[in-house]
DNA sequence: TGGGTTAAACTGTGATCACAGAATCATGTA
DNA sequence: TACATGATTCTGTGATCACAGTTTAACCCA
């Protein structure tokens, strides 16, 4: 069950969501692949359980386009193109945008105290070529800013864009992502919310978000 | 299984999809009242199906928190306080207003048409005091709107936002919204799409939504 | 008659089985 | 050797059962 680390959200109540959660997260740092298949019974057999909180999970994840299901065929990972990674990139984009900031108004020290330890974080899990505890961290940091809104619904939303974006990114992040072009934003994010200004927090944030797509750009 | 409208989006290879798609539109047009209770046996036997495809449904309704499920009690449909109706249409003014920048775009005369007719039909479901036609047609004419741009994943998030706040509106809509305090903006959008007047279908589409949350506010 | 306690009915949850379609692999033929 | 065809394995799906909490109702006693 504790294959992978579980979500701040986690309620775990049942088994299904504890399914469900793990998974998710898998799909979030980029622990599933692309066009990975997944079936009810071999995750049963992995989480020790049966095969019934398997395919609710399994098919909870459909329902958000976080996996594909067709019927009678065996769930998977989906493999993006560019048109749907730009989709998703720009709903996050204009979410995160938002977020941002209302969020630039809520802040507090202990807020950007933890921000900035999310950026040493994520700096030595690139250093030690971790891939998985680098998209953890980054999702972490997007987390925190936008739990600072108050906003439930706005933060599952972004959370299921995170886990469609996920497998991708990982797959390509080791390829050409240089260091240098990515993190300098979180810095200056938190700059401007520590200033309070949320017009510059939002256009950075929707500038992290574009930066996904440039990198799919890039791929293709 | 036809008790309620199909939505658009119906894939139905599966019984759960179909309950799934029918409760969804239930919930969206009005069908089901706030606090309203639903239990899977219930449902299963009204639907002429097991409680395995019911039951898939309902958590997956509850997963988007477009139902409450706790724990070996009933699921049922949320009541919203002030606060949480209010955010559910914030996220609705952002996600429809960025769509409505799109569709100004794209929108064709075939567009325009539909639209125009979807107001008539909203007026003449207003006239015979038809709450649940009245809802189902104002969302076919927003979702005609967000259609327009492409991006599957934007109308998907929309309609779960329409799911969401739907058995607030239809329990509210018939009290105190007079026709006038709404209906003038519909034929406003439809123009500034005429016109590929981007900014100001953004504008409109999200006064538009912004209404839904001071109507909330006139009733508490 | 009122209140507390118990029993019955109802709830979602997990597990197991049967089934039909999809995919894969092996086998035999040309 | 290449290819078609067969069987076997794997897939999700629907149904049914047992179980443990929750809620409701009835009942009995004061």
């Amino acid at each position: 069950m504790d294959t992978a680390a579980q979500p701040e959200t986690a309620p775990a109540e049942n088994l299904s969501a504890k399914v469900y959660a793990d998974l998710k997260m898998k799909l979030i740092v980029g622990q599933l692949r692309p066009a990975e298949t997944l079936s009810i019974r071999t995750l049963a057999e992995e989480y020790g359980v049966s095969a019934m909180p398997v395919r609710e999970a399994l098919r909870q994840l459909a329902s958000e386009d976080a996996l594909i299901g067709a019927a009678k065929k065996a769930y998977r990972v989906p493999d993006l193109n560019s048109s749907e990674a730009a989709n998703l990139f720009f709903i996050r984009a204009i979410l995160e945008g938002a977020a941002a900031e209302i969020a630039a108004e809520n802040v507090r020290a202990k807020d950007i105290k933890f921000l900035e330890k999310l950026v040493q974080d994520m700096d030595t899990a690139w250093q030690n070529q971790d891939a998985v505890q680098f998209l953890l961290v980054n999702f972490k940091f997007h987390s925190r800013i936008y739990s600072l809104t108050g906003n439930s619904a706005l933060q599952s939303m972004i959370e299921s864009l995170y886990a469609r974006t996920g497998p991708w990114l990982a797959h390509g992040i080791t390829e050409l992502v240089t260091i240098d072009s990515w993190m300098g934003d979180h810095p200056a994010i938190i700059g401007a919310l520590r200033n309070r200004d949320a017009a510059l927090a939002r256009k950075l944030v929707e500038e992290d978000a574009r930066w996904g797509v440039d990198l799919y750009r890039a791929r293709s």
